[in-house]
DNA sequence: CCAGGTGTACTACTATACTAATACAGTGAT
DNA sequence: ATCACTGTATTAGTATAGTAGTACACCTGG
């Protein structure tokens, strides 16, 4: 049903693991992966990717571990019903706070950066009511 | 002149060497560090933390690198005279998606991400003028 | 010139992160 | 019951990242 969504670079810094993850967590955050559907099997997707079923598992334990997908023995992994209502956003502080310090060294003042953000904002919510559109 | 600016715990799952350009380029976005300002030998540092010099000095190369502070041999390291006013703003475009993405799958929604935003940045800045305020 | 400070280059050890091979275990259709 | 599909656990090989030891090169004040 779907095609070839993910791809992944072996020679990359990021582990390959790491890699999906990402990807995997962007696409939900897209709307590309609607809550409950369906994830690919850690055979199937590690026979696209050329890799190894394991790393393909460890992805999705790290994303279950953080709330993003549900695994089911002999079922399948599908994404989490609902974003987790987060009560610890300190990571999220610490992240923010890093993006703070990276904009100053680069010279981004905080104008800038506030247009970035809101910009950044819009982009995301464009792209969900694309997703949304498909549907239809 | 400085006490202890810096800490670093060994058994992190970040290296050494990267909690160091963490701190260093916080302090320095922070204002705790002027520009021009001399840091710490890689030896004096290297003794206070009780870690190797080389450690010290792959920060440093580091951060020379990224521009945040410039090493003169048999003279120091000093903090660059201005943040580098950039030309490419990819990487941090790709930071600031990925903050969207952990928001999302932290259950924050963009008027509660945009009011954490707004904070951090009414910190920063207030962190700054307290700096400059202990000049006087 | 020399001494004592600076950063730097080279080498090597070692822990472990990453990945893979293989076998195990749960589920549901036939 | 069996089969074909799911995810899971265990083990092990291997590359390499992280750190340290040691020696080198540069600068400045005496």
């Amino acid at each position: 049903m779907f095609g070839l969504r993910f791809f992944v670079d072996p020679r990359s810094a990021l582990p390959i693991y790491q890699q999906l993850v990402n990807q995997i967590k962007a696409a939900a955050a897209g709307g590309l992966y609607p809550p409950g559907q369906q994830l690919p099997s850690v055979r199937e997707l590690a026979g696209q990717l050329a890799i190894n079923p394991n790393t393909v598992a460890k992805a999705f334990r790290i994303l279950e571990e953080q709330g993003v997908i549900e695994r089911r023995r002999g079922l399948g992994t599908f994404i989490a019903q609902k974003p987790a209502v987060a009560k610890d956003l300190t990571s999220l502080r610490i992240k923010l706070q890093e993006l703070l310090v990276e904009a100053y060294h680069l010279g981004v003042g905080p104008q800038e950066l506030r247009q970035m953000f809101e910009t950044a904002l819009n982009n995301w919510n464009k792209g969900k009511e694309e997703q949304r559109g498909k549907g239809n």
